[in-house]
This record gives C-alpha cells, structure tokens and sequence, in this order.
DNA sequence: TTCTAAGTTGGACACGTGTCCAGTCAGGTG
DNA sequence: CACCTGACTGGACACGTGTCCAACTTAGAA
C-alpha cells in the first residue's frame, strides 16, 4: 500500500529488474496468465520485495505501458492537420501493435482504482491528448479545437477498448482509426 | 463452466432471484466489494447454486448491463439524423447515469475472456451500432455511412471506458457526448 | 573493524475466485 | 404410494491477491 517510494541507487536497479522482468513474463504467458509472483521469480527476487515497488499487477501493467508509450513518442511532421494527425494515431496504433499482450493488459489494468494506477492514468490520459493537440497545431479554430480534441481523445480510447475486448485487433486499429480521424477532423479544418 | 444452460420453470425463477439480488447488492455496497458469495446469500441460495446460473463475476455484470440496457431502448424521433442521434446518446448517457454502479462494473467486466461475458459483449455491441444506425436512418451517404458509424461506436465506448476510469462523472456523459456526436456528424449530412 | 540503516526475505495470513462432488430435498409421474 | 429426476446444498479444494512482520544481509559510515 505504500506503493512505490523514491527510487535512488539500489532500489533503482531491483525496479529496473522488476520491470523488465515483468515485460519479459507478459510476452511469455500473457496478462491473464501473468502472476506477480512469477514475475519476481524471474527478477530474482522475493514476493514480498516485488511488492515494495508494485502496488498490484495493475499497477505493473499501468508502469509498463506508461514507460513504453513515453520511450515510443513519436516525431510527427506533415503539411496538414489531417496529415500529421494520421500519422499521430498510425504512430500509436503501431505501438500498440507491436506490444499487443502489454496493450491487452493495460485496458482493463487502467480501470483499477489503485491509486498508483490512477496517476498513471492521468498522466496517459495527458500524454494521448498531447499528441493530438501537437499535430492540430493551429490548423482548427479555437472554438472548435476542444470539441475535436475531445472527439479523437473519445475515438482513441474507445478502440483501445475495443482491441481490448478483442473486437478489432490491434493490427486493425490503424486503419480503422484513419477513416474515423477523418470523420471527425472534416469540415473543421 | 457450463455457463448457464436452458433457464425453463424453475430455473428460471432462481435465476431472476440471483440478478435481482445482484442488481441490490451492486447499488448497496459497490462492484469492488460485490461477492459472488454475497449476492448468492441475498437470494437465499447456496455459492454453489449461483455458480450454475452465473459463470463468473464478470457474466453476472455483464448479464445485469445487457438486462438494463434492453429494457430502456429508448423510442427516438425526431426530423434530422443529428437530432435523432442526440437524443439517442442522451437516452444512452441517461441510462449509465442512472446506474452508475453498474455502468462502472461492466467496462471491466466486458473484457474478460470468460465465454459468456463475450456473447454478451457482441450483443451489446450490435445494439449500440444499432441505435446509432436507426437513429441515422438514410440521412448520411451510403459511402460515408461506416466511416460515420464507426466514429460514433468508437466516441461511445471511449467515454464509457473514460467514465470508467473516473475521467469523467456519468453525469458529463450526455453534455460530453453532444459536442463529439455534433463534431462527428458535422460535414456528413 | 564495528555499527547502522536500508534492502531483502520466508512464511504466514485473510480473503475472493471458481470448481467439484457426494448427499439431500421436492414435486410430478407411473 | 414409491420412485426418479432435476434442483439445491455444504463443505472442501487449489489458486491468486495483497499484507504483515520478525529476522537476516549487506554496503558504507564512523
């Protein structure tokens, strides 16, 4: 319940460990499968340990995904509001592609109400909108940036449920996600 | 695991007991502090009974949700698609706010892998395009029609999984949802 | 070298999930 | 009436979660 305090020198590396070791498991067996007790084996380290830098497995999914995202962020440049906002979402939607086991873990893991992971979700939640209003740039009125950026906040997140309910497959998003950006972005640009 | 077989005479009354109590115990004390073992207690049946009516926690939910939302399908008229549309995500947005503990217990729940939670989850798809399809009657081109439709059904399940995560109240739901359907919708008519 | 504090550990705990099964009960059929 | 069958039950089980704590280890300061 302490969740995690500051991580200097050696607390840094064991997270360090921890969390590789965490992505490793997740590849291996999937989120469904995935136990915080096998995590810390493969870490080398003791249960009770893993939990000292672990609230839960949500809050490892929640970790996981935030520092992939970060380390992932895209530079997008193009011409046009459109251009640049595809490119936004294919950027994410590959990410997403490529790490379809953490993508699936994380949908249901960022509905916890752990703490830990409520930060974590706010600060993704951020990060999602960032991207969009950098691609925007200024190429949407004022008055109606908000209700757009709204539009493609809600669209994003609900094809990550979607994914997550296996309903498209995170190979489909990007597509699926082109034609709806452009649904939206029409007739405000 | 057998999930839930035929639900003739008897059965049936049991099981009515059981979602009942459910729908009680939901509104009493939270989808976290839900028991299996304590709906089964408030319908005067055995855990081990209720295990043959409800194959999970998450079934329960999601039978529950599919239950609410089937019986308030909302009757939509209006002149225009979009104001049809709006009163169709209001008539939605009001449903959730009304069972906020419910709407909060079934995003989780709809992405578990259990098999009858995803039966459930197709059907609750397939009514969500649904409404937005009657609602939209012929007054969107053909070729524009998925495009415009998917936008809606992603938007709907973005602000289902941000209301979800406490991102947005139930309540902001209906408010949130007429300025993206607006924005989707503009330019298509 | 000795002391200290941070880091780690084993092992137990309470609790919830979902499964299983032998045994009981009730109601309708012959 | 005796019987059969489907519904229900009690109680155990294996397993995962997250918590706790007294005891160890270890690296670096005094």
């Amino acid at each position: 319940m302490v969740a995690r305090q500051a991580v200097d020198g050696r607390r840094a590396e064991t997270l360090e460990k921890l969390l590789e070791a965490g992505a490793e498991e997740l590849r291996a067996v999937g989120h469904e499968a995935l136990t915080v007790r096998s995590v810390a084996a493969r870490a080398g380290v003791s249960p009770a340990t893993a939990y000292t830098y672990v609230a839960s497995k949500n809050h490892l999914f929640a970790e996981l995904f935030w520092r992939y995202l970060d380390a992932g962020r895209p530079e997008v440049a193009g011409s046009g509001a459109l251009e640049r906002l595809r490119a936004t979402t294919r950027g994410m939607a590959t990410q997403l592609a490529e790490a379809p086991e953490l993508s699936a873990a994380v949908t249901p893991a960022l509905l916890s109400s752990d703490p830990d992971v409520e930060r974590l979700r706010l600060r993704i939640g951020a990060e999602f909108l960032q991207r969009f209003a950098d691609a925007i740039g200024d190429d949407i009125p004022a008055d109606r940036l908000d209700g757009v950026l709204d539009a493609l906040v809600l669209a994003f997140s609900g094809a990550l449920l979607q994914a997550g309910m296996g309903l498209i497959t995170y190979t489909d998003l990007g597509d699926r996600l082109d034609s709806v950006v452009a649904a939206i972005v029409e007739g405000h640009l």
